[in-house]
DNA sequence: CTTGAGCGG
């Protein structure tokens, strides 16, 4: 038993069962064939079939090869299309697939795509919209107390473990050795505030680390940023990456940013990554400048 | 051709 299920050809495969389970008479019409493709990328393909009053028809159908975005086909591949079968291919029936196609639809995620239109509320007499006009003054710091400079969330002390009013008219550059030391006996000490790591709390260390900031250029299309991520990632560890995408399309728009912790991790990518090809695309990668706000 | 979004009391 085994051995005939063996040998049995079960050459069907779930892509190309019958979908009617009528009588198949398929077996009498004339094998399909295909013609060509010519040197234009035309291919025909004809092929019979029974219509749904039983009689037999014809039908051809004329393709053209589909051609990659931004490459010409050339005339090699359009050659190679017209060889004889070979391999696993051989047997197959004249047009069929070895590769399945699957019609399973994916939906991809766009989650800042058209839709939702901010601009719309601002609409005229909008009170909302009129503040933070001149709303500059309103500006105080919550942590430090500071006007007109950062909010809460950009205050070089907001990670310090420390009561508001030490800090308030005392600049970066002053002493913050009065560290965890003098707090209270068996309070929390966070790992950046344990063993003399005061001195760099208050610094650009604590700041977000736009400095090793790399530009990259000429992304193709469909690079996201866990891509970017993979790429750059063997030269150091990478603490943001950022592709920039159109708001109303959510397509990439070809450029993106990548940070490092480390300034010479940052400086290796760039020279290694800089002109590396990727996606058939040349990269650009170099020092971002900083920022315009 | 191509230098970022977001959170504002």
């Amino acid at each position: 038993m085994a051995v005939e299920a063996a040998t049995q050809p079960s050459k069907v495969r779930w892509g190309e069962l019958e979908e009617d389970d009528g009588e198949d008479l398929d077996f009498l019409l004339p094998p399909k064939q295909v013609i060509g493709p010519n040197e234009n990328g035309i291919k025909k393909v004809v092929e019979y079939k029974f219509n749904d009053e039983g009689n037999k028809v014809k039908i051809t159908t004329s393709i053209r090869i589909r051609k990659l975005a931004n490459a010409r086909l050339s005339k090699h591949a359009v050659e190679r299309r017209s060889w004889p079968k070979f391999g696993d291919a051989v047997h197959e029936d004249v047009g069929s697939r070895l590769t399945m196609v699957s019609t399973e639809e994916i939906l991809l995620e766009r989650p800042r795509a058209a839709g939702t239109k901010p601009e719309e509320a601002k609409a005229a007499g909008d009170p909302l919209a009129q503040i933070g006009k001149g709303g500059a003054a309103l500006m105080v710091c919550r942590t430090c107390g500071k006007k007109g400079e950062h909010w809460t969330s950009r205050c070089p002390y907001k990670d310090l473990a420390q009561p508001i009013e030490s800090f308030i008219d005392r600049p970066p550059s002053s002493e913050t050795t009065a560290t965890a030391t003098g707090a209270t006996k068996g309070a929390y000490v966070p790992p950046s505030m344990r063993g003399g790591g005061a001195e760099r709390v208050g610094t650009d260390m604590r700041r977000r680390n736009e400095e090793n900031s790399v530009r990259v250029t000429n992304l193709s299309e469909d690079t996201r940023e866990p891509d970017l991520h993979e790429l750059f990632r063997p030269f150091g560890s990478v603490s943001r990456v950022y592709v920039a995408v159109d708001q109303k399309t959510g397509m990439s728009r070809g450029f993106g940013f990548v940070n490092f912790v480390n300034r010479e991790d940052a400086e290796r990518a760039i020279n290694k990554l800089n002109g590396y090809g990727y996606d058939n695309l040349i990269l650009r990668v170099e020092w971002a400048a900083p920022r315009s706000n």
